[in-house]
Formats: structure tokens, C-alpha cells, sequence
DNA sequence: CTGAAAGCGCTAACAA
DNA sequence: TTGTTAGCGCTTTCAG
């Protein structure tokens, strides 16, 4: 109880000093094998727990490292914090979870709490509000490991691990067609993200390619939510013009679709419905979905490697990379067009 | 770019001394405005971030709180998680999370780094495997709040808030029975956990209530999954004593026996099925799934409000408090019953 | 192999 | 209202 015991207490325990006892217990090579010994024991002993912070003030390393999403009740983005500790766990490094929750305001707070708590870098995927990135930059300047995940921004000359977004507006386009569906929408979202508009652009190339018109009218620019499904799939099925298939923002915006598309008798497969993260419920909503894999466990993999590479830079943004995988479709009932 | 500016170099820019600098900077009152303006200005202008490592490791306050959780892909949790951030985010605590993934070694590792990163508390939802609850009391010894919540244990004396499990348990089964079931098993884990007892507890104290025999065979005692509740619904219905409804440990759980129950063409609400924790796709899934809400962001708040108490107090622990939520029942397709 | 001592950046008595 | 000064607990030269 009372005070915590520090290296100061074992040295006088043992008649030595606190440098001896710093070096014993970090490892340090030249101590004799009695002396390391004793202060083992003796630190276990007084129940000596060190004080991460004074050795982080001195050292400038803290080992803890900074994750900022949007959300973690996504699955995605909780798949991917999971994989980011797995993978620098053993490296003694520690990752901490600031949530955006899709505001800029939140996201400069974070970047700015994680800075002042001495992380030793800070990964991140952006906000849908976030447009202007200096916020990041500070981190940039510190000469910190910043790494962007899937919301990415090209102007920040940062390393980021991305899907390859437009390969996956296309596959899903694509995906439709080849099930026999011709006249597909595309809902997204009204914030300019990158991922997003490369996904549209995927689609539009998917449609010329197979010589499907691109129709304005097609295309729904809201938010991405349940309730954002059934609000645009309703609007989409009311037009003169009905689709016979929808490419949805997300999973949650796909299922918003499907509960419109039954209430107006359309379930699913005869509309087609495919949406993008793989969600958990996804497998097993009544149709179950489509949807195209982003792959999160690489994604977050591939983060850990690269910070790890980044620390062990004396610069860590010397050759920096863009790792870009490649989005897989997952091919449902919802999608499984029967013949008609 | 470069050094990074701390106190000193605003000092020696403004001709003052760092403890100006650090009153003028912390909001001391007693301070002249001219002076805190151009101390705030020159912070500004030399692009000053505070050092909190050096703060914390003098007031020996991080202003962090660590929060362990078995996962944060379990969507209770994560709104949890959510509810404490936002309850503490006003007196400018931050939350760390870490995740245990039911595991004691993650657990006791936990609980160690977030003691070493100098955390302000503690807050806990045990794992499955957890017995022996030592590693919790070193918090306790060092006079730090520690709140255990939803997975707790009452063998240390800390505050919890929990749900009443044993109602969740009667209610549940209570609620199978108003619906005209009459032959009601019950899926748990075979980990010694409180809350899973309590609610077992319950069950079977509903069934007597209602004069309806506890049958040992219609227990099932093995894990909590979707492939657990597939694999423990197949041997239920198999079994010569075939139960008309399942009371499951989750929703996952619950999922899995739907899921099997499809399978042989008994689809719920013809056997009823209930879950527990109202996970996000528990209203999608066809039948939509009956289930036991278990009060995620009331028992976050709680949480955040018990944590601000106790650290106001000299001792944390006078005046130790249990919370116990109500529990409600979530009436969907899945314990409709229909008239036969 | 071990000790002495400086200092990481900040706070907070105590003085003035 | 401001300055002086002594650390918080640890790491790390530099000596020995």
C-alpha cells in the first residue's frame, strides 16, 4: 500500500544504486548475473511496478501508439484495431483507440490528445467530414509514424494501406451484370472522400464497359445508414425509372434497402442488393447479402508492419509506400438472381 | 520541426520564468491578463504542444482512464465504451481500451501495462476465463478507482454495476412461457461466471414458479458462439425430450440455434428462441431475434459517473456502491408464438 | 562491473 | 503577481 516502491527503494535495499538497479532491470548487458539476480528479487518482492511515464519522459518513447476511427462499433474498423495490436503486440508496443465518430472536431481533439500523450506514431482513418488534413501535418512535423488506413487523403505524403476502391465499385458493378441485372443504382455518400468517388467511378466504368448507360438518376448521394437505405431505396423505386439492382454505401445502407425493397414486395434477389464491408450481420439477414470484402485483418496487418518499419527508420518517411489490396466479392443471396 | 517547444523556450521568448509560463498556461488565477495573453500568444506562435508525460508524471494525474473489455467487437461493449468516453469526456478524461479476448494472461497483461502507463482507473468486465481476481487488487492497493461492470466479481470489494442477471434469466424464460412455451432449455457457458450463474438461476426459478420441471438434459453447458449455438441446438432437438423453446447464453448463440432450427425445418417462433445483449443484428435476421436488453449505454454512464465520484473522494472506496439495471425483454418474431 | 550526477518537461511550495 | 527551486522516477553519459 501506501507508496509506490521505485528503483530508489530496491537500491537501498540492496546497498547499490539506482543506476544498477535501471540497468539490471531493462536488461542491460554488463551486470554481473548476482547482481541482476538480487534486484529481480528484490523488485518482486517490495511489488515494484515501474512508472512507464518517467522512463517514457527520459527515453522519448512511450510504446504506445495512437489509432483514430470513425467508430469502433463498425466491424471493419473493430477488425482492424484488433489485427493492428495483434501484429505489434510482441514488439512491446500498445495501441490506444481514439474515436472520431465521424466529426473533423473530434478528430483534431484526438490527433492532439494522442500527440500530448507522447505516442509513438498514430494511425488513422479519416472522418466523412474531414477535408482539410492539417491536423495531421503536426504529426508529420514531429517526425512521428503517421499511417492512413482505408479514408485516406492523397495530399498528406504519408504511407497508406488502402483497398483499391475503384476495383471495388466495379466488381460489385460488375458482379450485378454478370447476374443478369442491367439497370443498377448506386447509393453513396454526400461527403467528398475519396474512397467514395472512387468507388462511383469504378461503377460508371463498369456500366460504359459493358454498355449500360450511366443514368443521374441512378445515383443517390445521402448518408450512409439504415435509414438512409430505406429513404433512397425508396426514392430510387418510386422513379420512372426502377432499378433492378442497387450497389449500397455499406452494409447497414444495403440492409436499409432490403427492408424497403420487402415492404414493397421486391425482395431480394428479384432487386438485386450489394453492399461493401462485410459486416457481421451480414451472412445472416434474410436475404443474406452481397457484399465485396475489404479485407480488414490484411489491412491491419500490414499497418503494424509498416509502422514497425517506419520506427526503426531514422527517418520514417524515407521511401514511403502505398499498399493498395484487392476487394473480393462475397457472393449472397441477395445477388443471386434467379431466372426469370 | 526540429526541438520540440517546451515551457522554457516561451519563458526565455517573454523574458519571464517557466512557473509563469506554466500558472499562465494551467489557468491560475492569479495571474495578470496582459501576461497570460502573451504567454497564450507566444505558445501559439512558437506552435507549443504540452508535454502531458511530464505533467502527469509530476501530478502524478494522466488524466487516462483504462478500460478492459473481452472485445470490442461484441456491439455491448463497444456502446459502452462509447457511453463512458462521452460521460467523461467534459472533466477531460480519456479512455484507453484494452481487450483481453477472454483471456486471463491478456487480462492480468492489461491490467499491469495500464498500472505502469499511470492510468487514473480502472474499469473491468472480466473474461470467461477469469478466476482468480488478484491481479484486480493491486489497483485497489494503490488506492485507484477500479469499477467492474457487466462481468464482475464478488469476491472484491469495488463497485459494479451490473444488470439483475437472475431477473434477466427469469424474464426471459418467464417471457417463453407467457408466450406458450412449456418446454424450455437453456444454452450457457461452462465458464463459472456470476452473471451467467445468476441467470441460470433464474431460468430455473421461473420454471418452478410456474410448476414446469427443471430438466438437467435441457441445460447445455458449452460455449458462446454462433457455431455453439448451432451445435447445442442439434443436440437438443435430437434428444428424446426435444425442448419447444431455447433460452440462448447470447445472441450469437441464439443465432447459431436459428440457424439450426432452420435446418430442420422448425423455424422459431414454431421453437422459440431468445438471446441476450440485443447485439446490432439481432433485429435483421430473419426471424428477427427476441432478446434481453441489457442497457449498454446506462450502465456506460453509470460507469463514467461512479469513476468521477470516486476520484473525487480522498478514498475511492468509502461508500461502495453495486448498481443493478433492470433488465428488459426485447418481444420479436422469434418468441411469437402462433396458435397451433 | 558499478557509481555519481545530470536532466527529460513540468508543477508547486516557498519567497519575494 | 512573479521568481526560485526542488523534485516526479527514470535513463544515460562519464568516471572509476
Amino acid at each position: 500500500m501506501s507508496k509506490k516502491t521505485t528503483i530508489y527503494d530496491i537500491a537501498k535495499a540492496l546497498n547499490i544504486t539506482v543506476s544498477t538497479v535501471s540497468r539490471a532491470l531493462s536488461g542491460f548487458p554488463a551486470i554481473s548475473e548476482a547482481t541482476r539476480k538480487a534486484v529481480i528479487e528484490t523488485a518482486e518482492k517490495l511489488n515494484y511496478s515501474p512508472n512507464k511515464l518517467a522512463s517514457a519522459l527520459k527515453s522519448g518513447k512511450t510504446h504506445i501508439i495512437g489509432v483514430i476511427v470513425p467508430s469502433v462499433q463498425a466491424h471493419f474498423f473493430a477488425s482492424i484495431i484488433h489485427c493492428i495490436e495483434s501484429g505489434l503486440k510482441d514488439s512491446g508496443y500498445r495501441v490506444i483507440i481514439y474515436q472520431s465518430n465521424e466529426s473533423v472536431e473530434n478528430e483534431i481533439n484526438g490527433v492532439k490528445t494522442l500527440l500530448e500523450a507522447q505516442v509513438d506514431g498514430i494511425m488513422a482513418s479519416m472522418s466523412l467530414e474531414t477535408q482539410d488534413v492539417s491536423h495531421f501535418e503536426e504529426i508529420v512535423k514531429q517526425n512521428k509514424p503517421l499511417i492512413l488506413f482505408d479514408r485516406v487523403n492523397e495530399t498528406l505524403a504519408v504511407p497508406t494501406i488502402t483497398l483499391d476502391d475503384f476495383k471495388a465499385g466495379y466488381v460489385a458493378t460488375q458482379h450485378l451484370i454478370d447476374q443478369g441485372y442491367r439497370k443498377i443504382a448506386f447509393m453513396t455518400t454526400i461527403h467528398q472522400i475519396k474512397i467514395f468517388n472512387d468507388r462511383l467511378e469504378g461503377y460508371k466504368t463498369a456500366l460504359k464497359d459493358n454498355n449500360l448507360p450511366v443514368l443521374d438518376e441512378h445515383i443517390i448521394f445521402g448518408g450512409l445508414s439504415i435509414k438512409d437505405g430505406r429513404f433512397g431505396a425508396g426514392k430510387l423505386m418510386r422513379s420512372k425509372n426502377k432499378p433492378d439492382a442497387v450497389v449500397a454505401g455499406d452494409d447497414f445502407t444495403a440492409l436499409g434497402v432490403i427492408k424497403k425493397l420487402k415492404e414493397i414486395n421486391q425482395t431480394p434477389p428479384e432487386v438485386g442488393v450489394i453492399g461493401f464491408a462485410n459486416e457481421a450481420f451480414s451472412a445472416y439477414i434474410t436475404p443474406n447479402l452481397s457484399t465485396i470484402d475489404q479485407h480488414a485483418s490484411q489491412m491491419g496487418m500490414e499497418c503494424a508492419k509498416m509502422f514497425l518499419k517506419m520506427i526503426n527508420q531514422q527517418n520514417p518517411y524515407q521511401d514511403t509506400k502505398h499498399i493498395v489490396l484487392d476487394p473480393t466479392v462475397i457472393e449472397r443471396q441477395s445477388t443471386t438472381k434467379l431466372p426469370s
